[in-house]
Order: structure tokens, then C-alpha cells, then sequence
DNA sequence: GGTATCTAATGGTCCAACCATTACTATCAT
DNA sequence: ATGATAGTAATGGTTGGACCATTAGATACC
């Protein structure tokens, strides 16, 4: 029913100024703050309340600092990254398994590949087929590029979940694509075979998402990141 | 290729000791920090800067700081509140607009039907069928108690959510439903043609995940998300 | 014309003091 | 005894001032 009461931290008071002043577009991406000293005359605030105040604004991602002359706060706007993040701790936090992961994963590929087949665009298509074409280069060259190939695989991933449209499909993947990445590297598939297939799903998918085939492409997602899955687990086993 | 070279910043340092030992678990939630002039002696830096580290935890949602004698930092853990927070801050930026969030939810949604299908025990089941007898108790006590059956509404989705066992389905639910919440309310159906609609909907989808016919479930759950974001759309349009 | 150095502005850190809030305690009136 | 009241001390909140570290631009030098 009722709110708690305003506290009255006046560092509190400084941020939500600056921040309203940025999402209302008063300031805009790339706009520069004024020097620490002069807005601790402007707010009419210690500098140490000041600087707690930038730092929230840091956190929250709205403002970059720079150090040394010419340096100082610069607003980025809003981005997807605090989304990603706080998703991210999260995910650490609740101990999320890789099942957890690949379950969810599975879920939300397929419905972004099914989305991207209805809305892919030439251009998105000619992207695609790019990075595609360079995965197969990586593939063929090679032990010594598989790195390259896994990376090259998560950008389509990634360009795929942009044919969407949609920012949430975007960051929420970037987040799970990014925790899988970090906390169960050693577990990537580094076999052969098994690349040379994840390659082949790719080619598929792609088809499907270019003959704008939705349920096809979400078929073909949903078993690709499956059997990714199933091998990341099995790797866990051994 | 490499990361940004670690910024000697005292601060972050001090950040990343105190995160790192609530998300391994050493330090647990409810548990009291050292008061700020002691902890400035252990980290060994001023009470300044161990206050912008403290401004941040608080940001990141890890620890909360309360006055007084007896005050001091106490250790939160980590829940989805951060993660609504910055996609709320989106959603005002305007990078997320109300079709994005509906869009998602159907896909979501549908997954977590299909799992919960598959998933469901007895005393899920009981839960559910309660909770859709409170539902459509406050859906026949008339236009007063319509609020109520909203708030039911939503806790059957979340219950469901719960249902699949997956923390990563249940927190990014929670974490929409709480923006759609916010943002959206005035747009939410009052109209009692629609409510009843909604509850038939949540009668048959209850009934699916009881057969464990995960398909049925998915598309019962999709297509009730889908209605459901229609009339909101409408709504906004009038 | 290029290179090295200096300069000044800016963020980062530290220190010491005092204010504001609040759980606990001692006192006092009933 | 008991309940209200005032005092006390610990804790976070704020302030002002000083100095350090970093860096773009100006200057001097070769």
C-alpha cells in the first residue's frame, strides 16, 4: 500500500536529479557533466556526497568518469549491460546449474530463431551468411582457429537474437551466452565432429530463417542448443 | 580479444572482497558487516572511499544500511530486484516498449507451461487448483474484488513458473510481470467480459500441466499471453 | 618538424571533525 | 513495580580541506 518513507540522504537526492535529467533526455548520450567541483557548487553538496552520488550513477550505468584533464562524467544513457549484469549475479548467486541454463536456453533460442525467421531482412541475411561463411573458414583451418570458430558461432548466435528486434531477446541472451562462456568454459565442445555439426545446424537454421520458415527455425534451434547442451553436460561428468 | 586493464580503482577493490564473499556464501544473508570506521581499518583505506564501495554494494542490491547505534550494513543476497530495476529503467528509456515485453513474455510463458506439464507433482497441483478457486471466487464477489483477482492471477503465472523448478524461468518471470506491473497497470483489463476469458484460460491451462500434455500447455499458455497483450495494446491506443 | 618536458585541470584518496539517528540505560514521577 | 522521560554512546551521513595520480594540451628544445 504505502512506500517507505523518502529518506532523506541528500547523496540520494543528487542522483535522482541526474538521473531524471538523463532518461527524460535532458542529457543525452555523450553530453559531458560539469567538473566534480563545480556540481558540489551546484547542489550545493560536500564533494564527498557528491562523488557517492556519481558513484550510484556509475553503477547504475548511466554515467562513464574519466580521469585527467579534459576527463569527468560523461552520460552513456541506458543500456542493456545493468541487465546482463544484475541477470548475471544472479545467476552465480542462486547457484544456477548448467541444466538450468541449457533448459532455459532452449527455450528462449527457439523463440528467437522462430521471431528472426519472420522478420529477417536482406541485410540481416547478408550478415548472417557472412559470419556463417567465416565459421566454415575457421572450421576448415584447423585445431589452431577453434577458438575462433566458437566465437564466430556466438556472434551468429548473437546477430540472430538482433534480427528480433526486440532488446529483451538480446540481452537476455548476451547474459546466459556470456555466464555460460565464463563459468563453464573448460566444458565447450572442442571435438571435431561434434563442431563440424553444430556447423551444419548453423547452415540449416540459417535456410530456414532466409525461407522465413518460422516453425522450422525453431525446431532446428531448439535441437542444436539440446544436443550442445547434452554434450557440455556429459563433459561435466568425466 | 583482451579485457580493459583493471583500473586501480581502491574503491572497486574493496567491492569486488565484500561481492565476492556474499556470492560464494561466506558472508550469508542477515549477516551484520563491521561498522565502517572498523572495516576502514581492515581494508586499510580512508572512510571515504570505503564508503563509495559501500554505495555501490547497496546499488548492486547486495547489502542494505541503516543508521543508528546497532546500524551498519547487513547483507541482503541477491534477488530479482536489481534485475527489474534495470530493465524498469529501459523500459522509461524507451528501448523497451510494451509490444517487446509482451512479445517475450509469450514465448516465456510457453515454455514454462510446456516444462511445468512435464514437471508437476501432487502438491503442485493442490497449490494451483487453490489458488484458481481464490481466483474465481473474487471474479464472482464483483467489481470490488477485482484487484484481488489480478493479484491471484499473477500468482498462478508465478506459481506455474515454480512448478518447473528452473530459478532462471521463475526470476525473469517475476522480474516482467513486476514492469508490466508498474508501467503498464493502468492499461491492465478491468473489463469483467475479458477477466472471465482469462480465468477460463487458466482453468484449461491448469488442466493441461494436471495431464502432463506439455504441448497442450504451450499453446494455451501462449495464446492467453497473446490476448491478454492485445487488450493491453488496445487499451494504450484509446 | 618532431620530441621531450612542463602545466594545469580533473578525478582519486586521505584525514579530521561534526551532525543526525537510534538502541539502550538510567532516572524520576506515579 | 511501572511507565514515561531524558541522557548516552555507537553508528551512519555530511562537510571542508589537503594532497596524489592521470592526462590533454601548451611549451620548449633539438
Amino acid at each position: 500500500m504505502f512506500r517507505q518513507a523518502k529518506q532523506s540522504r541528500v547523496y540520494q537526492d543528487v542522483v535522482e536529479q541526474i538521473q531524471e535529467a538523463i532518461v527524460t533526455g535532458k542529457l543525452k548520450t555523450g553530453d559531458q557533466l560539469p567538473a566534480e567541483r563545480d556540481l558540489k557548487e551546484r547542489f550545493q553538496v560536500s564533494r564527498g556526497t557528491l562523488r557517492e552520488a556519481l558513484r550510484v550513477l556509475e553503477q547504475k550505468g548511466l554515467i562513464e568518469i574519466r580521469t585527467g584533464v579534459a576527463g569527468g562524467s560523461i552520460v552513456k544513457g541506458v543500456g542493456t549491460e545493468q541487465v546482463s549484469a544484475s541477470l548475471g549475479l544472479l545467476i552465480r548467486y542462486k547457484k544456477v546449474s548448467l541444466q538450468n541454463l541449457a533448459e532455459f536456453r532452449i527455450g528462449l533460442e527457439g523463440d528467437i530463431a522462430a521471431l528472426a525467421a519472420r522478420r529477417a531482412d536482406t541485410e540481416d541475411l547478408v550478415k548472417l551468411k557472412a559470419l556463417l561463411s567465416a565459421a566454415g573458414d575457421h572450421l576448415a583451418n584447423g585445431p589452431d582457429h577453434w577458438d575462433s570458430f566458437i566465437t564466430t558461432d556466438e556472434q551468429i548466435h548473437l546477430k540472430i537474437a538482433e534480427t528480433t528486434r526486440n532488446p529483451l531477446f538480446i540481452s537476455v541472451l548476451e547474459s546466459l551466452s556470456w555466464n555460460i562462456h565464463t563459468y563453464y568454459e573448460s566444458f565447450l565442445p572442442k571435438d571435431e565432429e561434434l563442431m563440424k555439426e553444430n556447423h551444419q545446424d548453423m547452415v540449416q537454421l540459417i535456410a530456414a530463417i532466409e525461407a522465413h520458415d518460422s516453425e522450422e527455425a525453431r525446431r532446428i534451434a531448439r535441437e542444436h542448443v539440446r544436443r550442445f547442451s547434452a554434450y557440455m553436460e556429459k563433459q561435466k561428468v568425466k
